[in-house]
DNA sequence: GTGGTCTAGACCACC
DNA sequence: GTGGTCTAGACCACG
């Protein structure tokens, strides 16, 4: 079964993006692998204190996307291959650096100082 | 006169935020500075092919802040004291760095790995 | 025995109120007479295809109205006095003329034209 | 503008397909011409007495259809071609006559019957 | 218990 | 003012 337990909700993001990345990153990550069980609609809205078609939209979206397989009655399982796998990574690694350097060179800082910061977040949050 | 040459829209993320947050580390960058000559609504909205009342929301959050100042019939103007500068350079490094060392995490990787793709990137945007 | 056979399922309607409606106009056709037995639930979701529990809502309900008797451990009979057939026809006979000329003269038909519609689909479907 | 003066909600139908019935009956009957302004989300909603999410759902699958073009800020137009409007009539003719016919011939009427009630519930409702 | 759909209200970008 | 999206709660068919 998929755990949320590391997962927290933060504000300025749709809700549905947010579960999306999270088991998108997971995945990435080997934490979530391929045949893992989802926590259903109703617990996993519970858990984050969200509406139930919050977390349906985010699976729904995943199941175009061909990372869900579901079935009505029964359990939602991560649907993961190689080459998804793959595909995710770089997208996402891509998408995130992107997103990271950009906002620090707007900032004017150098390379070297973005990355001190990075640093000394990273130490700070273990 | 503050320049928006350097400014590209991006998806996801609402117009007039995206305008705030320009703004914003171009102040942390020193690209701009106190009494800087903002654009006029009209001008700004069609340089960025965006509709008026986006920028004119924009503006208004900025003079919420006290970071512009606006004399009826007059220009708009940058107002930056030393310590909003402190503050804003804190708060967006912050928020900036940690959403992406959490990126980061949740994809599993290690410090080391995080660093060499800020690296990376920083090299292919020059 | 009530026969299932000319029964037909078709989407867009819940399954439980196409059962109970087939019921109903089977018991104003005369095909269905008081004191009829009906399929067991377990055989008539098989006969049928659908899910037990839908077949025992809809029998629920019909007990609510008072068109079936069920004792327990023996088969469900079809309750049908003089007056609950004429009720029945008289409800179901105007709800579905009034649905279908309501439908005609949206599209503008005269009486004559839907009346020639409703001839020519009779034949067809011998 | 697109009346709604002669429209009634029901009950057991989904709302956005009543709407949806309704404007696709009305270009059937000429009641509703290519290039007719219909009224907005808000204006419908409000007249109705539904959510605004329900008007734009049944104008989302009509612009899906190519029945209506929208441009945010501007009015919704009716977009209706010869070729749609034959197609159109002769789907809908099709299924509100089966469905008449279906309901008529289970509750083991004859033809001369069913075209009796629908004489009948004609002049009644004019 | 499961997932899927319908209705609902608030917010956003735009003309 | 317009249409588009996000979040929310109730109901349905199903295993």
């Amino acid at each position: 079964m998929v755990s949320f337990d590391s997962f927290t909700l933060c504000g300025g993001v749709p809700i549905y993006q947010q579960i999306l990345l999270y088991l998108k990153r997971g995945a990435v990550s080997g934490a979530i692998a391929d045949g893992d069980e989802l926590p259903s609609r109703r617990v996993l809205s519970a858990l984050l204190g969200v509406n139930p078609n919050t977390v349906q939209k985010a699976y729904r979206l995943l199941e175009e996307e061909g990372l869900i397989v579901s079935h009505t009655g029964s359990k939602s399982l991560m649907s993961l291959t190689a080459e998804t796998l793959s595909r995710l990574r770089a997208e996402l690694l891509a998408a995130d650096t992107k997103e990271a350097v950009r906002a620090f060179r707007q900032m004017g800082l150098t390379k070297e100082e973005a990355v001190e910061w990075i640093e000394r977040f990273w130490e700070e949050e273990d």
